[in-house]
DNA sequence: AATGCAACCGAAAACGGTTTCGCTAGCCGT
DNA sequence: ACGGCTAGCGAAACCGTTTTCGGTTGCATT
C-alpha cells in the first residue's frame, strides 16, 4: 500500500500544488480552503504518503523520542517488569506518534558518556531512568543537560525532579509489623547494596518496624546480599548459624527470599513454620514457590503508563516538582509466614548462654 | 562539557573554515590535509560538538535504527528473557551508534498498520520480529516492505528469510526419550495455541518422540493450554481426570508447567515420584519451584547479540537465507522428573477396565 | 472607481548535516 | 612559458519537512 519514495514532493506534484500548501492542508493550518485539505488528505491517503519522520523532527526541532535506561543485568533476570514497564510506556508515547528508545546504561562513567551523546545529539527529548542510586549522577548529568526527565524510584534528594516510586519503606514497616502481631520477637533482615536507593530506604522501613514495636536493633540481624537468590541463600545462612538466630525474616526482594528459603531447606528449618519469611515485589513466580512466597507486593500495572505521561507533561512545560507519585506496597499472604514458634521465643535468652 | 547548540556551522565559524570543509575533516575524507583534520578534530572535542542526528541521517538517507517487535503480554510475565534480549540486541547496534527502538505490535491489523507506518515513515531500517505465528503476517508485511528483518524463532516457510530459533521440534523428543528411558509410556502433552509456530514445533517434536518409541499417539493426552500457569493448572486437571492418566507430562513452557505442578499438588500426587513433569524455556525459577522444575533449557544468552549481528548484515546487503541460526535445548534435571511408578505402568489396563 | 480586507496559495528560508563539483595554488615536466 | 596534474578547500545542491512572508485574487465598502 504504501510507498516509501512518495514524498511531499511528489504529492503535490501529483495534486498541482506546492509543497508548501499540501503541508499546510495536512496540518490543518486555517489559510487553506477546506476543499483543498480534503483534496490534499485524500490523495495522500490513496497515495500512501507518510511524511519523513527525520526531516520533520529535524524542521520542528524535536526528536519526538524518548529513551528509557534500562539498568545492566546483575542476576540472571534482574528486571522482571521491565516488559510491562515498556509496554505502558509505549502506550504512552503512541498517543502522540513519539518513539521509545532503550538504552542500556547505568551510573557508570562510559554509560553516562552514552546518555550524554544520546540527548545532546538531538536524538531524545527526555529520559527514564530507574533503579537510581542514593546519589545518581544520571540523575545530576540530566539536569545539568537540561534535559527532561522521570525517576522509577527515587535518589536522596528527590524534590527537584519528577518520580514514581512504591514505598518500600513503608512496606517493610508493614511486613514487621505482622510479624510482630504474629508474634515474632527476632525478626532479621536481608538487605542490598545501600547504594541503591531503594535498599536503604527498605532497610529504614524494617528499622522503624523494630522500634515502632520497641524491639532491639540487634546489627547482626541486618546482612547485606546481591540481588540474586545466591545472595539470599548466603545471606540467610549467616543469619542461621548465629548463636540466637531470628524467628522471621525479611527480604529487601522476591529473589533473595527465594535463596533464603533455600537457605533454610538446607538446615532442615521449615519456612513459615519454624521461620518466617516475606519477600518483596510480588513476582508472580512466588505463588510457585516451596512453600509459596508471603511478600510485599509491588502494583506493578500501570508504573510505565505513569512515567510516560509525566515525561511528556514536563516536556510540554509542566514543572518536574508537581510529579511525585508514591504507591503502597501490600502484603499478599501465601505461606512463608506463620507464627512465631513458642519455644524460641522463649529461648532468646537460654540459647545464648548454652553457646557461651 | 557538550552544549547542544554547537552545530558544524559553529564549529566552522569557530575554525574560519566551511562546513563541508569541517564536515569532511570529521569524516576522515582523503582530500582534507592531516593538519587542518587534526586541528577540526580537537576543536569538534573542545566544544563538545555532536552532530545532530536527525540532519544527518535525513542527509545520508537512512535512520540507523532499528525497532524491536514487543509481542503484547498475555499472561503476567510472558516474555521473561525480554530483557536480555534487549541488552544483545543493544550490545549489536552501539558498536555502530545505531539506535533500538521497541514498539508493542503483534499480528492484529492495527499494529501491522502501526508497523507499516514505521518503516514507511523512514524511521526504522530493519525490524526484529519474535514469537512469530505459523503464517505470521508482519513477516509478510516486512517482505511487501523490503524491509529488511530478524525473526526470532520460525513461522511456517522459513527459507526465504533469516531466522534464530532454538530446536523445540528436537527438545520434546529429547524430552520425551529421557522419560521413555525411565520407563514411562504414557506421557501427555500440555501444549498452547497451534497458530505459534513454536507451540506446533514442540508437538511434532512430542510426537516424533512416541513414534520413536513405538507408543501410539492418544490425542486424549494431549491438551492445548493458555501460556499461563493457570491455563497449564486446567489443562493437567483434564489430563489427570482421565480414565488411564499420564504418568508424566511434557509442558510447552515453564510457567505451564508450574500451573501443571499445582494441579498435581490438588490432587495430592507427587510430581516427580507419581507423575513427572518437564518444563521448556529454563527458567531460573524453576529451580524454586516446589519441587524443583526439571525442564529443557534454552540458550538464551546471545541470542540478542546474534539477532542484531544477523540484521546489520542483511541491512549491509547480506543475503537473508544465509542466516538460519538453530540452537538446541538441553535438559536441565532438577526433581520433576523420575522413573515411572511401576504400578500405574502395569495398571494402564486394568484401571481402564475397572472405570467401565 | 479607488480602497480595504479576507481568503488562498506560492516562493523561499530554515532545520543541520552530507556530498558533488569546481576553483585556486603550487609543483612538475616539456 | 605553458599545459597538466594534484592537493586542499569553498560553493552550492540536496535530504524532506515546516513555517514565515508575500502576492494574487475576489468581494464588500465608501
Amino acid at each position: 500500500m504504501s510507498d516509501r519514495s512518495v514524498n511531499l514532493k511528489a504529492l503535490a506534484g501529483h495534486l498541482d500544488l506546492t509543497v508548501s500548501t499540501v503541508s499546510r492542508a495536512l496540518n490543518d493550518y486555517p489559510d487553506i480552503s477546506r476543499a483543498t485539505r480534503e483534496r490534499v488528505k485524500h490523495a495522500a491517503d490513496a497515495l500512501g504518503y507518510r511524511p519523513n519522520q527525520n526531516a520533520r523532527r529535524l524542521s520542528i526541532g524535536t526528536p519526538e523520542t524518548v529513551c528509557y535506561l534500562i539498568p545492566r543485568q546483575h542476576g540472571a533476570s534482574s528486571q522482571p517488569f521491565i516488559a510491562q514497564l515498556l509496554s505502558g510506556l509505549g502506550e504512552a508515547l503512541n498517543e502522540r506518534n513519539w518513539d521509545l528508545l532503550v538504552c542500556q546504561a547505568d551510573a557508570s562513567a562510559g554509560d553516562l558518556e552514552t546518555i550524554d551523546r544520546l540527548v545532546t545529539s538531538g536524538r531524545i527529548a527526555g529520559l527514564v531512568i530507574s533503579r537510581p542510586l542514593k546519589n545518581d549522577p544520571r540523575i545530576t548529568l540530566a539536569q545539568d543537560l537540561g534535559c527532561p526527565f522521570v525517576v522509577h524510584g527515587r535518589s536522596d534528594h528527590c524534590d527537584n525532579y519528577a518520580w514514581y516510586d512504591v514505598d518500600g519503606e513503608d512496606g517493610f514497616f508493614t511486613a514487621v509489623n505482622h510479624l510482630v502481631q504474629m508474634g515474632h520477637r527476632r525478626i532479621g533482615f536481608i538487605g542490598g547494596p545501600l547504594e541503591y536507593q531503594f535498599a536503604q530506604e527498605r532497610l529504614d522501613g524494617y528499622l522503624r518496624g523494630l522500634s515502632h514495636n520497641a524491639l532491639a536493633h540487634d546489627p547482626e540481624l541486618v546482612q547485606i546480599a546481591e540481588f540474586t537468590d545466591e545472595g539470599g541463600s548466603a545471606a540467610a545462612g549467616l543469619l542461621m548459624e548465629q548463636p540466637t538466630p531470628p524467628t522471621a525474616v525479611v527480604c529487601v526482594t522476591d529473589m533473595v527470599a527465594l535463596g533464603t528459603l533455600e537457605a533454610l531447606h538446607a538446615r532442615g528449618i521449615k519456612p513459615g513454620e519454624q521461620v518466617s519469611v516475606i519477600g518483596y515485589d510480588g513476582l508472580h513466580f512466588g505463588k510457585h514457590a516451596n512453600p509459596p512466597l508471603t511478600t510485599m507486593a509491588q502494583p506493578q500495572a500501570h508504573a510505565g503508563r505513569r512515567l510516560g505521561d509525566m515525561l511528556l507533561s514536563i516536556i510540554d512545560g509542566a514543572d518536574p516538582r508537581s510529579f511525585h507519585e508514591l504507591q503502597r506496597a501490600h502484603l499478599v499472604q501465601r505461606n512463608t509466614d506463620g507464627p512465631a514458634p513458642v519455644k524460641a521465643g522463649q529461648n532468646d535468652v537460654s540459647v545464648r548462654e548454652d553457646k557461651q
